[in-house]
DNA sequence: AAGGGCTTCAACCGCGGGCAA
DNA sequence: ATTGCCCGCGGTTGAAGCCCT
């Protein structure tokens, strides 16, 4: 429906509020309340419209309002609730007392969107970038990871240490779900489910993995993070049930399926859900020996199984119990005289 | 020192939902 | 069911400050 704009009477100032105009909304404000914002103005005795007197109150003048700059867990809690709720800075301001959704969004604008491009990550999907460029990017990654720390004053040099290990970690990510993806195109059939590392996840939370390999028949909305033995400290049963409150979950009743959740539809508030028919994959696999599947193309022999394909064997099905990342443990891919290191990853990638 | 480009963020604009008459 | 008012939201703008050459 719609109307008129508020502010469209003639005379009424706009732009930048003086000190002596914050004094009378303020003071207007403590002893009456904002009571009708059109009516307020009138009231207090200013030249502004109601909206503009709201828009200044809410985002400036309000006695609650938490300024200075964003610390290192404000930004990972905004990073996964845009994540879940994309543009919608209402409802993230909600979850981060003391901040508006004016600038939250202007956060997101100006630092965090371009954080995560350039750390290789589509800020609208949260998902790795897709392009073909990714692996040319690979090298710039690594580079914005070492970078970090010289960008940091002394105060921050423990949050830069640990965003440094954070981007060193999702490189490594996604290095690994490059290597994945690229196995599972050339050896899986087409039956083989999808899988979705998020590196996101991995990287903002040490038991969020959990939250995407959701188990059967307890997706409650806000009651899910209780349902599953999260094992997580209190920070992160925080993150999840911010990351579920608001979203609307499809219910999985078939106790033959497992459910991966992979992404989030940010425009509709719905976690995108895949199920895989665990009845009829007991040891789901993206790489089989399986002399039916098609390996004509690739150069993996078809009857030996390397450490590579070992380890995204062991990835694929740790990654389906509550210890997604559970085939990292005891991994030194940075050790050249092991099974597996990064050389063998990168020689399979390319 | 100057000025052009870039970044930041407060403020504005217009739309849509909720609600009452 | 329709209309109009009010509020809140998300996108956009533009002034001010900063940085670089």
């Amino acid at each position: 429906m719609g109307r008129s704009p508020c502010c469209d009477e003639i005379g009424l100032k706009k732009g930048p509020w003086t000190p002596e105009e914050d004094k009378v909304l303020v003071e207007y404000i403590q002893k009456n309340g904002h009571g009708s914002w059109r009516r307020l103005p009138k009231l207090a005795g200013l030249n502004r419209c109601g909206k503009s007197c709201r828009l200044r109150w809410t985002n400036y003048l309000r006695p609650d309002i938490k300024r200075g700059r964003f610390d290192d867990e404000e930004e990972r809690l905004i990073i996964h609730l845009h994540s879940i709720l994309g543009n919608k800075w209402s409802a993230i301001a909600a979850r981060l007392p003391g901040r508006t959704d004016n600038e939250i969004k202007n956060y997101w604008n100006t630092h965090l969107r371009k954080k995560l491009m350039q750390m290789g990550i589509d800020p609208v999907t949260h998902q790795k970038r897709t392009d073909l460029n990714f692996l040319s990017g690979i090298p710039n990654i690594f580079a914005v990871s070492g970078n970090l720390g010289s960008l940091a004053s002394s105060s921050d040099h423990l949050n830069a240490l640990r965003l440094q290990a954070d981007a060193a970690t999702l490189a490594r990510v996604q290095l690994l779900q490059s290597l994945i993806q690229l196995i599972a195109a050339t050896s899986s059939s087409s039956t083989t489910p999808a899988l979705s590392l998020d590196p996101m996840n991995h990287v903002f939370g040490s038991n969020d993995q959990c939250l995407f390999n959701g188990q059967l028949g307890v997706l409650n909305n806000q009651d899910v993070a209780n349902s599953l033995n999260l094992g997580g400290d209190h920070h992160d049963q925080k993150l999840i049930n911010y990351k579920y409150s608001d979203a609307i979950i499809n219910p999985c009743s078939s106790a033959d399926h497992e459910l991966f959740m992979e992404s989030t539809n940010n425009a509709n508030q719905v976690i995108n859900c895949s199920y895989m028919d665990t009845s009829a994959h007991s040891t789901p696999s993206l790489v089989t020996t399986s002399p039916e599947n098609n390996l004509e193309n690739t150069t993996i022999d078809p009857t030996v199984q390397d450490p590579v394909s070992c380890f995204v064997d062991e990835c694929i099905s740790s990654s389906r119990n509550l210890n997604p990342f559970g085939a990292w443990e005891g991994l030194d891919l940075d050790n050249p005289n092991t099974d597996l290191c990064w050389k063998d990853i990168l020689e399979r990638i390319s």
